[in-house]
DNA sequence: CAATGATTGACCGACGGTCGGTCGAGAGGT
DNA sequence: ACCTCTCGACCGACCGTCGGTCAATCATTG
């Protein structure tokens, strides 16, 4: 086969980007290294020249997904004007992980990917918890919110029940389940942050 | 190899428990099933005559060791007597999955485990919400708590983050993030309930 | 042209899973 | 009580696949 040389961060990047397309696709398990190498014209040795292990590989596709969400995120904060309500609301509105990674999220949805899942739940998670945190601060600053408890753990414990309560991958929730829990988000983030009724309405839109 | 022959149930049943040992100590990939046919002293194909995969065979030990532990908390609560405030902290003292599963927990805490971690827990919980959901409603009309949500939807969404924040399986949070966490816990639960403030001291026992 | 290190691919051992076949036990006939 | 006959629990050699290794090879750089 003919030999291609790359600089080593764009031939990383690559193995990266190949990696995160196929795990979308098919999934970690049902990804081998073999599909893999096919995908990129490249050897195996070639791989695990870069990452040790398929292990380390999901880790890279994994904090790869989460920095990309996060500083995606950032830029909405940042562009967004207002008080604490309107920059949470952009971010809510634009913030699912799942629209910017559609095939990824119904591959996600296999239990067999529980564990590829829960990961990167748990590294988005800790990623905006901090970036709510601010807001909650500036809420609180604002009169809009009473917070009950610091606004770091407040956002990591509204922002792990949304998660996993609304995300289908690790245990497929029937559609009953999703609708009851989403007419329920709004009046308990509201108690939650002692805000006003109502304020938080945007997260259960009624179409 | 002398042939034994069991009852179905019995046999089931042993290969269940063997698994669930086998997967304690050395998590579910760090179990093949030739380990477990050794330990139990079976033919492959015999384990296979029960369960088609070992996929299969991880779903059975998780829902063996959730109705494990559902049933002690059911008990627990329907043996102490006082109001719901009494029964919660009964529950929760008791209630740690942890304490009874040592060395699978301790298992679970390898990052390789992830998704059989992320699957019980997802089980743990919706059983724990149901029985949770009852107390709270009792709380409710006894006047201890003020829900903004109805009790199930309440306890789902407390559950879930306390269980998924104070978790060291999936994501390995620090110690000092733990602690940090479960200080914030009994404020953040009274403010979601409606509770008197430091009735859910014990959530976090100052030592 | 030598040194460096990126790249190759044949090779390996372990693993999950299959399948043709064996054998014990209980049902039903005599 | 004894003998079949049938069912399905049980066996284990075998297979294909997969993650991972490594010595050789080749492009690039100084």
């Amino acid at each position: 086969m003919t030999r291609v040389v790359k600089k080593p961060e764009v031939r990383r990047a690559d193995i990266v980007e190949a990696a995160r397309d196929l795990f979308g696709a098919n999934g970690f398990e049902g990804t081998t290294m073999h599909d893999l190498m096919r995908e990129l014209n490249v050897a195996k040795g070639t791989i695990y020249h870069y990452f040790k292990s398929k292990e380390e590989l999901l880790e890279a596709v994994i904090n790869n997904i989460a920095d990309e969400s996060i500083k995606r995120m950032e830029f909405i904060v940042d562009e967004t004007t207002g008080d604490a309500l309107t920059k949470i609301r952009a971010l809510v509105s634009a913030g699912r992980v799942a629209d910017n990674n559609q095939d990824l999220m119904q591959q996600l949805h296999r239990s067999t990917n529980a564990g590829m899942h829960a990961r990167l739940l748990a590294v988005v998670l800790q990623q905006q918890a901090a970036l709510y945190a601010k807001l909650f601060q500036q809420g609180h600053d604002e009169g809009l919110f009473q917070l009950a408890a610091p606004p770091l753990e407040t956002a990591e414990f509204i922002l792990t029940s949304i998660q996993f309560l609304t995300d289908e991958g690790i245990f497929p929730w029937t559609g009953e389940t999703l609708l009851r829990r989403a007419q329920a988000f709004p009046s308990l983030v509201e108690k939650q942050l002692g805000a006003r009724p109502g304020s938080f309405d945007f997260l259960f839109p009624r179409m």
